[in-house]
DNA sequence: GTGGTCTAGACCACG
DNA sequence: GTGGTCTAGACCACA
């Protein structure tokens, strides 16, 4: 489970903690029943205020992707991934929506808007 | 010149102003020579804080399409659709391709972004 | 909107703050469209901290019941007197549930839990 | 004396521990002179820390069921039934008490708590 | 002025 | 050891 953050982002620290574990399920790393790394142990390897972490696993568990044992930590619920995989897929399809929708809006044509699509996807796996 | 401001949306106030400026520029409803409406007027009309007006209109100055006439208010400037389309353009296109690289990082087809193509094309002209 | 905090009883103050505003749109004290006391505002009257009004609030967004305007405040959602209602509703009934359970299992009689209805309801008002 | 912990629960480990004691107790289970699992085997047999056992066998003996005797172990007291009813009993109108002015405060009518009644004693026998 | 984010450090119940 | 709550005080973007 390894966690990367960017304090100078415009994104929250604490969403990045979010998102990061939320990929983490998704793609298996993190499996249901499975501790995730205690708030203390987050914020000690990722160089951040505990409370920060603490936040970004309320919001963790408002998402039902995990569940608190108390005095033992939090673990992954049965389930989490796929939650996770539907979750990711809504917000990104939706972020796609709107972007396509700005497209078409500012002009563009169909067909600029075919070949953004083939190039992001001959660019194969990195992000 | 229709504005129409939503507070109640995740985008500031203040870009909205700014791109529903840019908008009219884009689509000729402002032309170059053109005034725009005053600070205080624009702040009346859509029920905004004069502040925000002000701080829109120092944007739209930074990105060039308008110019300040002492005494007399903001104009557009010479050239400011093309500019305006391109800026558009940039921003736009930036925009699906960050969409775009989620998508396929979210594990999606290429086949289902084109899907949302399709259909965000199909649904015609409205936002 | 009176509010009161017992920094002493079991229940976060947090979590009193959040009842006591959905107790106040539930009665009526505040309505649809009303700003609720900022934060900064009800962490002096309440004689808490800000962050932990933040937080209340935070939960409060998070229930529907409440939305931010940047820059502005929080103010009530439409129809959100109605949403409080049935998330009363349902919590208190859940409660109630699981309180006769127990006294069933604990070997009382029906009637005695009748009793109890009536003299609850006889008390009257108060709490 | 089957014991079920779920420490997924609100309610914690050592209170489900103490309750369902008081339960088998209750209805016969555990007789008085009974010798209640030592701490170790019921930290076995229900996969909990055993420090969370003793914690609860402590309350057991606080609320005068269990008696210590040095070097054998955990005893059932004489009268340990009759005490464990009327603790029960107390605890249990308490919270229906409670339950019962939340629900009147919330508004819901003397007629909804009473078909509440109904239907949780209609349902019978089991939680 | 508003809320949002982050840090730092304290105390608590639970296991 | 764990997470949860609370305080105090800082900085930011927005109106």
């Amino acid at each position: 489970m390894h966690v990367h953050i960017d304090p100078t982002q415009a994104v929250p620290v604490f969403q990045q903690l979010v998102d990061q574990v939320v990929a983490g399920i998704s793609r298996g790393a993190l499996r249901a029943g499975d501790a995730i790394p205690s708030v203390r142990e987050m914020a000690r390897t990722v160089r951040v205020n505990a409370n920060t972490v603490a936040k970004a696993y309320r919001d963790l568990e408002r998402l039902g992707l995990v569940e608190t044992r108390k005095g033992l930590g939090l673990y992954v619920v049965e389930g989490a991934r796929e939650r996770c995989r539907s979750l990711c897929r809504e917000r990104v399809v939706a972020g796609l929506d709107t972007a396509l929708a700005a497209v078409r809006d500012a002009g563009l044509t169909e067909v600029e808007a075919r070949e953004l699509v083939d190039r992001v996807f001959r660019r194969g796996g990195g992000s």
